[in-house]
DNA sequence: TCAGTGACTAAGCGCTTGCTTAGATTACTG
DNA sequence: CAGTAATCTAAGCAAGCGCTTAGTCACTGA
């Protein structure tokens, strides 16, 4: 991981007390990336971070401890940025636009850490499960409860509710898999860009022998 | 995994020769997908499929052919999904249409496929990885191909057609992720959910004082 | 001055891993 | 029915795993 990367995510636990600890995470988060939870050692956690393997268990108690911590941690900033991002937002449309740019930048931003917390989430006890699955249902809440406004308005296009949310959500939770500074720009393009895709699939026909225009509530939001 | 399960998937593998080695597929796949592919152990495969851990070694030189094996034959099935559902198709709306449908159902019909072939490249060695990365090229230029030329023709709106293909693909990647028979209808519904959101995603703007409308290239193929 | 404390390391324990070996069993052939 | 090849199992090896133990070291407060 380079040096930018390192200072991106310093940022993420800058709350977390002990300087040993925040370079474990990082550490740690690298080698979940680099060969998933299961194949990575707590050897090369170690090694990472500068220690001896045996240091690790003076931060954490476990593998999973560190695991468990990073996945709290990214999931927690990702429904702090969209809520930030549509705050200030004053209708259905505008809050979905700007939930999908935050959370699909976030995605490309933290790429590293959104693979993690998308496909490690097998690895965790039932216990720590609940307390992430519950910060996933918040941030999907924030969006399926502006979409079923936006319909209920009539002024967006939304037949299928709960599979319209998972679309957009998979825009965003993917580009964690396929992003890399040289493939996607930055991580604010990508957030633009799926805004805009989002805004058109939501784009409420309005009359006129069968053809279809978006109405000025999606209009307004782009 | 259901008795449904392992008989949609046996189709998958209907040319692998001894029906030993099938039953090891279905094993190796069940055992990657539910805990990984490096936390998978032998011994765990070996008894899913009903032998001893030795005689997984009659039928597959190491754990990695067996993953390796398994990937092929996912990325192939997909790619000749695509194909099949294109082939009839008359416009470049027609075709974008029928490979979201088929790219998108085929991950949600092979979930547990679709997610050891997402999210296990990095187990491979340069060359398999070099053989698989063949096949996701290509499937991802039969999409590309209908974009541009849908966009020359001026008939669909792509103003990133790069980052149109991610994003159309990663509708169908991502529904490998969280689709159950249980949560997300049948695999078809997935597929015209999501190839009627990627028309809406494309439709080209018809002028009219900043109002825009589907022209007819995209209207046909919905 | 020195007991106490927190961060760390060297060494290694008990266990599991992918895979091999040696041999048994089975099905088929001449 | 002997011979052969294919398929399987029981046993186990070398390596690597998560984590612990015992002890070192720098620093703190009385």
């Amino acid at each position: 991981m380079e040096e930018e990367d390192a200072r991106r995510y310093a940022e993420l636990w800058a709350h977390v007390e002990s300087e040993s600890s925040r370079r474990l995470l990082l550490a740690a988060l690298d080698a979940f990336a680099a060969r998933g939870f299961e194949a990575a050692t707590t050897r090369d956690i170690s090694r990472r971070a500068g220690m001896s393997p045996a240091a690790v268990y003076v931060h954490y108690r476990s593998k999973l401890d560190l695991l468990a911590e990073i996945m709290r941690i990214g999931h927690q900033s990702v429904l702090d940025e969209a809520r930030v991002a549509m705050q200030d937002r004053t209708t259905p449309a505008q809050r979905i636009a700007a939930f999908t740019a935050a959370f699909s930048s976030w995605h490309a931003r933290f790429a590293t850490l959104g693979q993690v917390t998308a496909h490690e989430l097998r690895a965790l006890p039932p216990d720590r499960f609940a307390e992430i699955l519950a910060l996933r249902r918040a941030t999907e809440r924030l969006l399926a409860d502006e979409l079923r406004a936006g319909q209920q308005a009539g002024d967006l296009h939304v037949e299928d509710l709960q599979g319209t949310v998972r679309a957009i959500l998979s825009l965003g939770v993917d580009s964690a898999r396929w992003y890399t500074p040289q493939r996607g720009g930055n991580p604010e393009s990508i957030g633009r860009l799926h805004a805009d895709l989002v805004l058109r699939m939501l784009a409420q026909p309005v009359d006129g022998a069968g053809v279809a225009a978006p109405r000025a509530a999606v209009a307004d939001a782009r």
